[in-house]
DNA sequence: CTATATTTGTGCGTATGTATG
DNA sequence: ACATACATACGCACAAATATA
């Protein structure tokens, strides 16, 4: 079966979810300052949401100053220090 | 202090409220036929309500005939001698 | 410059679940 | 039960930005 690394019948739901998997892949070192997210369209493929609900996640990340986005090329991994979010 | 242009604690539902805010635009002029309303997104920011209160809103004036809506487009202001809303 | 593919941006249509008066 | 409202989610379509051939 396949691992569904989200639960869409939690009480926290699935945008919070994907936020959380990908905020930790972040904080981990998994994704380095600079790198790109994967896509929205391998997010909704490998979450099975729909696109929406990818969004969703990464403007958590986004408002959090964890990455920033680049119309036309994808959304990349912000710098620890950055002002958003940071320190 | 921000204006509310709606009171959710009056009588009138704010959906009514919005649909009378627009509609008295629309009527000064202030919006002209064949001209785009603000894009759902934008009333919910505007009026401070969920996208589903907007769309009521918009519903209350395409009843009227005084808008009508492209899917994926928008809600355009319409003709004054409509059919619906006529005359 | 043109064409194409990829990715993000925007916008509407619809459905479900929850909460309140 | 009903009307109203909010939050969330899925779907579809097209526009704009970007990159590459």
């Amino acid at each position: 079966m396949a691992a569904s690394e989200i639960d869409p019948r939690a009480p926290e739901p699935p945008y919070r979810q994907i936020a959380a998997v990908l905020t930790a892949e972040i904080e981990r070192g998994d994704l380095l300052p600079g790198r790109p997210l994967p896509s929205e369209k391998e997010l909704t493929e490998r979450f099975g949401v729909a696109r929406n609900t990818a969004r969703s996640a990464l403007a958590v990340l986004r408002e959090r100053g964890l990455v920033f986005t680049v119309s036309g090329r994808g959304t990349y991994v912000a710098e620890p220090s950055e002002p958003a979010g940071g320190q």
